[in-house]
DNA sequence: ACATTCTGGAAGTGTTCACTTACATAATGG
DNA sequence: CCATTATGTAAGTGAACACTTCCAGAATGT
């Protein structure tokens, strides 16, 4: 044999610089002639790691799994007693969410959701987001009062408040201060109250 | 002077149609072509009405919110007295949100939002949405006890219910079932909860 | 040294598609 | 009836772009 292929290391090497051409442009405008000069190589070497712009966009998807979840699991690490994980990846996301614009590609994936390889990442991504924050919910809540939402519905109406406050900052429509608010405020809401809270029967209405 | 232009009538007469293209197939994969085929003219005919593909797709976005409004206004003439307005609007999107589709032309529209003219559409169209939300949480808020949270951000939340919703419908991560739950009891938790609901201060936490 | 396989650049290629043009015809007002 | 302006059809046009091909040279193992 012969010269032992790099592809492997390149691909590691290309793809935060694809996922950030996706996030930056989002599906459409991004060319592969733009991919290759971001890359500094030539079109054909991107295709050599890559069947195809689909794989080159799946792959981006998946960095954007791979980066949160480290994220993430750094904040973990410095919360050892596992107590306060929860409000802290909270306050974290309230903060510094989608800092990079990784929420771009997501939306992104949205509209190309007809395509069934797209779909199928997609799927697994916001799949693992959910099934993430899920677990944080269970481990935060006590064992104590009953809590208002069941954890699975608790998790994807967080993960709607992730979204919409991306929307919001993307559209130029909620402030900073209001997006930390929104996920501060609503999260706990939303993984805190409990059974009685949710149905203030008869007292509200005449 | 002669002939007078009835290129209004077709307007009308077109925008639903090339919504419905757009909700079907996003952006890209519309094609001039492609509508003009659903209108039944020639592409040109459409070129006359609207500058651009641009253009068209901004006319859809905004259908989206003649339509959603339409319904919504519908259902509030039912319910002369105001006062279950909210629940049933919430009750009513649990159920039967998203039917035509209509939120993928949001989607679309997200991963466009580069667009200058998009963007002022998205941002349009979010702060419609969001702005009525934000009246019917404050309407059908008595003057009780005070809220948990503020009705800008409960607003937004729900506006992120329906979103995630959307999502979940999408890619069929979100049974109906479970997105009625979801609407309904979280909706109700973000609009309804009071102030000492939200802050169980020490009571969880050792 | 040498056969082999990888590498990168540059120049295609075929297709798709937004948008245009040309023209023959149908309505209108005067 | 006639000048004028709208209308539908059908055929283009030019550019963008995903993807390929070619090739000269550089690394490797034997």
């Amino acid at each position: 044999m012969a010269r032992p292929s790099t592809l492997e290391d390149k691909r590691r090497e290309f793809l935060p610089i694809v996922a950030g051409a996706f996030a930056e442009l989002g599906y459409r405008r991004v060319t592969s002639a733009e991919l290759a000069e971001r890359c500094g190589v030539g079109e054909n070497v991107l295709y050599r790691i890559w069947a195809d712009k689909n794989a080159m966009f799946l792959a981006a998807l998946e960095w954007v799994y791979i980066a949160s979840e480290r994220a993430w699991e750094r904040l973990l690490v410095e919360t050892p007693d596992g107590e306060g994980a929860f409000l802290r990846l909270l306050s974290y996301e309230a903060q510094h969410m989608g800092e990079q614009g990784l929420y771009r590609i997501v939306f992104a994936g949205l509209s190309e959701a007809d395509d069934p390889r797209i779909r199928a990442g997609m799927r697994d991504l916001y799949g693992r987001f959910h099934a993430f924050v899920r677990r944080q919910v269970t481990a935060h809540r006590g064992s104590g009062s009953k809590p208002a939402l069941d954890a699975e519905i608790a998790a994807w109406a967080i993960v709607g408040l992730g979204t919409v406050a991306n929307v919001g900052r993307e559209l130029g429509l909620i402030g900073s201060e209001r997006r930390r608010a929104l996920l501060w405020n609503a999260g706990r809401l939303l993984a805190e109250a409990t059974d009685v809270d949710a149905r203030p029967r008869g007292r509200r209405r005449k």
